[in-house]
DNA sequence: TATAACCCTAGAGTGCAGTCTAAGGTCAAT
DNA sequence: ATTGACCTTAGACTGCACTCTAGGGTTATA
């Protein structure tokens, strides 16, 4: 049984944050020491690493709360609806990745354009390109 | 001179996003109808471009501001100055990229993993992988 | 016994980028 | 003259994921 100090310190997140995850229904109100210190059992702090791997793998708090919600009633769901969230997500993953790797894009062809010279900017193609209208 | 309505459906934004502009000193106040309606000259019209251009690349409101700040005083700035400030942000950009590229490859492996059967997710890797702690 | 280091609560604040509401004024057309 | 489409304002609300504050109680140590 660990404090919620002990267990931010393993989780490598705030006390804040632990509590904020309980007041959101992502874990449940747990025991509780004499003086009402929360105490974390074994099953508590594997429900919070998979909060935390979770929310490494790039999942929000909402989609987090779904996939406890299945991890829960597992034996009522399949595989196949498991994989199915996942890949929905990576579904969304992949249309973030297609936006972040044209604004680099576009942005790599604006540097490349400029001079990058100690004149002043007032011909900076930047400037310029960032004046017109894409649209 | 064209009036908010107009603006907002030529850049395709609201005019709650232009007048939110405007309050955050994106765009400064400029003529007034007699009624009160603001009115935009070209320049106005222009800044608004350069605004939403700026965003379409990947700029936060933030930094349009600074990138605003930068062309108002281009004579007194280099290309050097405006180049280093792209470059600042390719490299955030890289980052950000870096970072959902590690996300897809983890939902990835763990998707793969996954036989996707009909059968209780008892057994599902997924939900067997999200519970170990990665840190 | 005092001090530090921990724990509790409710509720407010943050940053981002808007979006919406209420309550009203204006303009063109029927 | 009355619709309806447009415009004005201040201020509240959204979603996300915390983070902090105030004002207290508890526990371990010197
Ligand atoms: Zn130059
Ligand atoms: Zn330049
Ligand atoms: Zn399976
Ligand atoms: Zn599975």
């Amino acid at each position: 049984m660990m404090k919620i100090g002990e267990l931010a310190a393993l989780a490598k997140v705030s006390r804040d944050t632990l509590r904020f995850y309980e007041k959101h229904g992502l874990i449940t109100p747990g025991l509780r020491s004499e003086a009402g210190y929360r105490l974390y059992s074994e099953t508590d702090v594997r429900r919070i690493g998979f909060i935390i791997g979770a929310k490494e793998v790039g999942f929000t708090l909402n989609e987090i709360h779904q996939l406890l919600e299945l991890e829960v009633t597992k034996d009522e769901k399949s595989c196949h609806d498991i994989k199915h969230f996942v890949d929905a997500k990576i579904t969304i993953v992949n249309q973030r990745l297609a936006e972040i790797k044209r604004i680099k894009k576009s942005l790599q062809t604006l540097s490349d354009a400029c001079c990058g010279g100690d004149e002043p900017a007032t011909h900076c193609t930047i400037l310029e390109a960032l004046s017109e209208q894409t649209n």
